[in-house]
DNA sequence: AGAAATAATTGGAACGTTCCAACACGCGAG
DNA sequence: CTCGCGTGTTGGAACGTTCCAATTATTTCT
């Protein structure tokens, strides 16, 4: 239970310890023979190297800290990915904590990291304001996925809201809706954007008397209120867009329970194109986001950063792209 | 962007190091004045403590290291909450790292953790197998979550499949079903012991003839060829037990596809409730596991393991229940 | 063969903390 | 006035690595 060190290793071998260093981080200025020996002693004491001390003398840890908002949304899993094949490539390993979505377990898993000494970190849809972002931006290299931020010390990765919104009107408006309405993500990372896209995307059609907007969330709860709140309206809408897939689900089974045929009588689009969308019981007109590359991206930046420390803000937005299924169609009037 | 260090805070606040570190671990023997002028200059500062070099001297992280094989399954996330306010009750913090299913990147994975010297290591539903579990073993103490290990070195928290395969067949007899078939999990974790369950309460209802267990996976993939299997089959089996939600829900997609009527074609139970089988379009009849206690449980058996070293395995098993939803019934023969 | 160059190996210092034994100070008791 | 005691405070050693300059061993060249 008690860790070999390079010195035991060391003595095993008949070297100093030096030498084990070099093997470990495997120099190409031994001989065969040592690197032999080392070799063996290491492994027949199952020795590990010791990354505390590693990080100490090199005051690097070759570490990317990642804080995941909420992991129940499957969105997240792709981005993580991303991030991680991206660290590996280029020689860093890279870990997670979770706040659950709570303000106060969010800040202690950066201190977490933080003090741990990760070499970069990254938000992934934080609910923490920019200003821990910025504050955390003085120690580390920082960026934020799925958020834009004005912060001149964090980079940022996240899709271009306004054109997925834009691309879901169109694509309504092409099919004959007139009275689309949406629903939005209350508080949530990539609301604004997507809200403020939709009506300038309404206007931009000659529909601004058509513009209507009400509060929902990103969640399950969210779309449930939103379509209530729309239901109790007259006329109703032909369509609507909700802020993400989580809540049009919702929307969905609401509809359902109330006798309302999709997309007959109402057409409904998402946005983040999660597993659950595809699946062809729902069938989910949505907006894709490429979350793999978002997360590589961020990655990226977090990474050069580290390696020649740039001093400019880099942010990064990527093109969303619309995906048509079933729960679109003409509107019946 | 240099991170200042205890000195720095010492000189500024006038004291020795000692006395800093005395007030970061907030002791009661320092004088308030002394402790003010620290905290004031470590503010001013930003000093953050080095958990790396903590663990030198202190030779303890009170960190566990959770790896998660696939986030992509939502069942993860609750237990990963559970495992994190576990964690942080008993004075520890949880970091966690993921292999995406990939059996090198599972490797890699712990050691990222080991190297970080965790004091315990939590494997929740690993591809890897029970070799490597009690390798890490031997250098820190590890419990798995979701399947169950004869290894005497290695704690592990699991539900009883068992229990719940017969949870299951007893619900669909007493319905009156006698086709009922499985489709299984594949080399997943958990998938043997549903399996056994199933067959043996098949056998105890007096249905040993009317046994079909058929190969799947976990995955949506899985429940596709399952049922591509059983469809070709006659006579047709009246139920379907499929090994979790994921492959359940292929399953009603193709059932639905085919034209088949759920429940009164065919009845279907998937297993894990995920927030998805709950949606009201699925309604999918299925087998709950108490995710949150056993993250939490978990994390309590390592910590117990690391405070006062125990030196007998312990293994937990917990029960699941049956949830009834709208994918069963009365078979209509 | 001897010098020079190259290859392989080495010990000590440093990284930022905690722990421990020792010290300084003031105060009440003898 | 000295002793002992408790309260705050202190410097040095240690943790397990890497880095560097120094040393030794080996090869190459003339």
């Amino acid at each position: 239970m008690k860790h070999p060190t390079i010195l035991d290793v060391a003595e095993k071998a008949g070297v100093s310890k030096s030498l084990v260093s070099l093997v470990m981080r495997d120099s190409d200025r031994v001989s065969a023979a040592s690197r032999k020996a080392v070799l063996e002693a290491a492994a027949s004491l199952g020795y590990r190297p010791n990354a505390a001390a590693r990080t100490m003398v090199r005051q690097r840890s070759y570490v990317v800290g990642v804080l995941v908002s909420n992991l129940h949304n499957p969105f997240f899993a792709d981005l993580i990915d991303g991030i991680d094949v991206a660290a590996i490539d280029a020689g860093y390993r890279s870990i997670l904590t979770t706040g659950n979505r709570e303000l106060e377990r969010e800040r202690l898993a950066v201190s977490t990291l933080l003090e741990m000494r990760v070499d970069g970190l990254i938000l992934v849809s934080p609910a923490l304001q920019s200003d821990d972002a910025i504050e955390a931006s003085r120690s580390v290299p920082t960026v934020v996925v799925g958020k834009t931020t004005r912060a001149p010390t964090v980079d940022s990765v996240a899709n271009d809201d306004r054109l997925g919104a834009a691309l879901v009107v169109d694509h309504l408006v092409e099919l004959g809706h007139r009275r689309i309405a949406h629903i939005d993500g209350g508080i949530g990372a990539g609301s604004r954007p997507r809200r403020t896209g939709y009506e300038r995307s309404m206007r931009r059609h000659g529909l601004e008397n058509e513009i209507q907007s009400v509060k929902g969330g990103f969640t399950e709860e969210g779309g449930n209120a939103g379509i209530r709140t729309l239901l109790a309206r007259r006329p109703r809408p032909t369509a609507i867009f909700v802020a993400n897939d989580l809540a049009a689900i919702a929307v969905l089974e609401v509809l359902d329970t109330e006798g309302l045929r999709v997309p007959q009588d109402v057409s409904v689009v998402g946005y983040d194109n999660t597993a659950m969308s595809a699946s062809h019981r729902l069938g989910l007109t949505t907006v894709d986001q490429p979350r793999h590359d978002m997360g590589r991206m961020a990655a990226e930046l977090v990474i050069a950063r580290i390696d020649h420390d740039r001093h400019t803000a880099n942010h990064v937005v990527l093109s969303p792209k619309l995906v048509v299924r079933e729960t679109t169609g003409p509107p019946i009037d």
